[in-house]
DNA sequence: AGATGTGAATGAGTTCACAGCT
DNA sequence: AGCTGTGAACTCATTCACATCT
């Protein structure tokens, strides 16, 4: 049945499709919406219907996971929002670290840091000796060849990499190498990762071309 | 409304999928990186080889739009990145308006205005008196007000969100109503559009969210 | 020969429709 | 009754396999 190639390592048991995790994260933001609302409860129908949505496919989302509803009822909205803040790994501080401190990556510090519940900047690294010691938010920029100790002694499981493309590739296997546990790459490039460190890219450009080809 | 100014033998638009979009503007990106390696041609194999991708899937996505390819020999690099070029509409300058002049939209107007051939940062409006007035590159901020005037005398086809989630989807349909072309957001909300203007959300919570997943 | 372009087959993702629980 | 959870049907996307062209 399963034909080993000279691939990785077989993959984790829980598969999630990544479009089904990002509906899962987006459930959760209108759940959170509903509680400041001080909504109790909601259907599927009716969380579809105001957020647009298909209320099928919200079922079947949750129910990959459990049974989180209640037949005939519908979901306890503050149930629903722990349990998938759980399953997503928020119920818990995740650090991040940021390489690269120049105009995107000090935004990025105080955009992230600033309102990102279950997410802190607790770090950040350039490699250009003027930007060292500079104070931004609640750390001090350090060089970036103290990376190994910098995520030992921070803490920081996430990696995010605002420098240029020609430096993104180098810079994303030194984090990984400092032992880093995840990768998120603001630099236009596609970077080669490792099987068990998740890497996600957001890609500035390929939103704009993408908005582009509807204007021509 | 849609005017559409006839330039060239560019294929019909047709249908085009998001996923199919997403992958002919990364394709371009290799393209022109094979370009400054002075590659003249390429076949699918090693386009493929090179970038992780899948020689079957470039050549259906790109026969879609014509026959770009040469049988037996591959494709001319410069040939079929110019094709893409226009066909992703990135053969003109895209004129770019930020909402939101704060941490983030002055990152956004540096970053996007400095390196993104096709496209320019114009214009950027805040709401607040004491942002308006500053100088940021090339154009001087202006109170969100005068929007209807300043996306008419910028020439901004692009109109980029970056003010709080609690502002963006009256600013908007603010933009929409001002005649903004196309919309890219940065708010973490799902936003309202309208039928015939592109939006794009960049939702940078949701990219974390699947990131810390993996680190349950 | 060697690579493209493309119908056919397979797989992934979504919607339908209804059984089953409250 | 009302709504969830889920197999079945369906639609969309990717891969295979090969006819076609240089």
């Amino acid at each position: 049945m399963a034909d080993r190639e000279d691939r990785g390592p077989v993959e984790e048991p829980e598969e999630i499709s990544p479009l089904t995790l990002n509906r899962l994260s987006f459930y959760l933001r209108c759940l959170r919406q509903l509680q400041e609302e001080r909504v109790k409860r909601i259907s599927s129908q009716d969380l579809a219907g105001r957020f647009n949505l298909s209320a099928t496919q919200i079922r079947k989302d949750l129910a990959q996971f459990g049974e989180f509803g209640i037949r005939g009822v519908g979901y306890d909205v503050d149930e629903l929002a722990d349990h998938l803040n759980q399953l997503l790994g928020l119920d818990r501080r995740h650090a991040m670290l940021i390489v690269g401190m120049g105009n995107l990556g000090s935004a990025l510090a105080q955009y992230l840091g600033f309102n990102y519940g279950a997410f802190r900047v607790v770090a950040g690294v350039d490699r250009d000796p003027a930007k060292v010691g500079r104070s931004l938010g609640s750390f001090v920029v350090r060089p970036v060849d103290d990376l190994p100790a910098v995520v030992r002694e921070s803490g920081a499981e996430i990696g995010v990499l605002a420098v240029p493309a020609e430096a993104a590739q180098e810079n994303c296997d030194r984090l990984i190498k400092a032992g880093i546990k995840a990768v998120l790459n603001f630099a236009p490039i596609r970077l080669k990762g490792i099987p068990g460190v998740p890497l996600k890219n957001v890609d500035l450009r390929i939103y704009l071309e993408e908005l582009a080809f509807f204007l021509r």
